[in-house]
DNA sequence: CTTATTTTTGCAACAATGTTGCATTAAGTA
DNA sequence: TACTTAATGCAACATTGTTGCAAAAATAAG
């Protein structure tokens, strides 16, 4: 099994997105790092936090893919509750608390959700 | 206020997309059409159908986007049920009998929703 | 501290997806 | 049939993500 190493640009892609209040796209990172790192490198950073649960992965109503960090990244690594997508800020948060409920027919094996609520936030409302 | 044509790449696209049983992407639909119009033309035309309330939109958990109609785009306009994404055959499917239910913080104002499960479908398992 | 090993990085190149401007074509209407 | 305007094709561009390979950096061992 491969091991991990702490690297620079996967300290501070980390500490951005654990620091920062809503997800950040791969190009918001980009500009933040400002050149500390190569635009490959934040790639590829990024598959390896969440294929070590650190950060997880928010895909959004346009198609748009973002990272975040949430408490359940921490603990129970259960992402499997809602984002919200702001319209007007274009900011996109996670709604840890809000738990979705639904029931597939029993056929449907599930490994993994994506639930993405669009609309105002209450900064913009 | 702009008014729509019926042209031929709409009205086949449509129809490919309608008795599709499942969600189908852009470059499924390009190679389906097999030339009959220009690349740029069907992303127009998925745009339109979209803003008409013909199809809807789908993104999976992988950031793909599909589209898909259903019997809800006929009549009610309703997209907010769940969609199912196979990780082995790759097929995105309206799953128009389940519907989610989930409460959001007062202050959030929701327009639209994106609910995707990923996972295994009947004909897969 | 130095060396050895293996992961990460940077760079270049490529691939997929989506957008825009503009001249031409075609749909709907009078 | 002719007119008006939406829709198309083409070329070019923008964004997002991937891959191969040599060079650099991080850990482990001596």
């Amino acid at each position: 099994m491969k091991q991990t190493r702490n690297t620079t640009a996967k300290t501070e892609i980390l500490d951005l997105i654990s620091q920062s209040e809503v997800a950040l796209s791969h190009s918001e990172i980009q500009s933040a790092l400002d050149g500390l790192c190569d635009r490959v490198t934040i790639y590829r950073v990024l598959n390896r936090l969440v294929e070590e649960d650190l950060v997880h992965k928010v895909v959004n109503t346009d198609g748009g893919v973002k990272y975040a960090s949430c408490h359940s990244c921490a603990t129970t690594h259960n992402h499997n509750h809602i984002h919200f997508s702001c319209q007007k800020c274009k900011s996109v948060t996670c709604l840890e608390n809000v738990e979705p409920s639904f029931k597939l027919p029993k056929k449907y094996k599930v490994s993994e959700v994506n639930f993405t609520v669009s609309g105002i936030c209450p900064k913009c409302s």
